[in-house]
DNA sequence: GACATATTCAAACATCTGTTTTAAACATTT
DNA sequence: AAATGTTTAAAACAGATGTTTGAATATGTC
């Protein structure tokens, strides 16, 4: 980590201590010293402690979310073309593919995925007011889209239950290691893939629900 | 609030102030000037600040914890009984039901379970841990009843699927006023009743589906 | 009333927080 | 080689935090 430029290494230790103790809960001290340079290099290099945590939702939420807008506009533009039906399971998937398999790569920025799942839930404004400005428009579309895959469903009733899916999905974001709260005897498997395979099917049918 | 006692007005700012801003970012200066007492008076009448937590986490918790168990347990014996199968909707109902309705009563502790729903997410073990510690029975009792109720599911699916509902219920339990990242237009009701009508088919079919 | 106990209060304590300062070291350009 | 701009280093700052102290006040008991 020492040999790397000093800006890298607070931003990849900050993105880590970040995701794993909560934005409050993780001091400039922990962090120079972990990533082994000085305290005031922080400040030097980003300004502020909340300027280093916007510099770490920009270098990931921008390209992630251009990818997800992306995908989200395919699937409707192929169901329109195609004078198909939209499938609410495609449009789930088009937004749970690149966020849960951004969290597999190598790229050591695997935590960053953890920190927005915190994002969320945080209860100061500084975190959350960041995190709802690169997500909102996200959120709109998705409701949008979803309106046209489900149009029986009531605009509350499809509201609520986009609602319910963004906190199954930011709890599981959240999660980096073993889930407590549940049975021990249990080891489950949190592969990308195999989460995804197992929260379509309860988010799909939930979504559709009578 | 002031003619009350010194450590009831204490616990009931404390729980509110917990709900609003987390425990972290509640100071207990906040709490002691909002609640009218001296600085020392936390320190002297609960010896700490986490001991503090733990009082009101006990003070609810553990009444409403015996009602779920009740609920839970009644239906499945009464499934036994009569020799019915299990319904998942109405374990989630039993679940939900006090749940959800404790945060409409009047007894001025309304607070407390955005509290909880806050508890799960939150980053210091402090209190994550002594929410878990409440909280896990209930989980192994609703994992094995839910079982019961859904023979044909692997136990791993389960293990997810009541992950995700954790993520929703939590997610519902957290939010006091609006629910930001979905459109503006909407204002959905938040009554107790509405609110379990809403989530009882999206859990249900989540936890059903093929 | 007098004593003992329980409670309140203002002040101080020690520690941690993000940030700033000042000087030194390094690199790059002129 | 001198000058300039950039980066690091140690120290100090100002403010907030949970907790403790010791005196003052209230409350209850004989």
């Amino acid at each position: 980590m020492a040999d790397k430029d000093t800006k890298q290494c607070i931003l990849e230790t900050a993105e880590r201590l970040f995701a794993l103790h909560g934005y409050h809960n993780t001091s400039l001290r922990k962090i120079t010293s972990e990533a082994r340079v000085n305290l005031a290099a922080v400040n030097y290099h980003f300004g502020s402690k909340e300027a280093l945590l916007k510099a770490i939702f920009e270098h990931h939420l921008i390209p992630l979310n251009r990818i997800r807008l992306e995908k989200i506009e395919a699937i409707r533009e192929l169901a329109h073309r195609e004078k198909k039906s939209l499938q609410a399971a495609d449009i789930i998937r088009a937004f749970l593919e690149p966020t849960l398999k951004y969290r597999d790569n190598k790229t050591g920025s695997n935590y960053f995925i953890a920190l927005v799942g915190r994002a969320m839930t945080e209860p100061d404004d500084t975190v959350r007011n960041l995190f709802l400005h690169y997500i909102k428009p996200l959120g709109a579309l998705l409701f949008e889209t979803l309106r046209e895959a489900l149009p029986d469903l009531q605009p509350e009733t499809l509201y609520w239950r986009l609602q319910f899916t963004a906190g199954t999905i930011s709890h599981i974001m959240r999660s980096t290691g073993r889930l407590d709260m549940v049975p021990e005897h249990i080891k489950p498997n949190q592969d990308a893939d195999d989460l995804i395979e197992q929260l379509l099917p309860f988010l799909t049918a939930g979504l559709e629900a009578p």
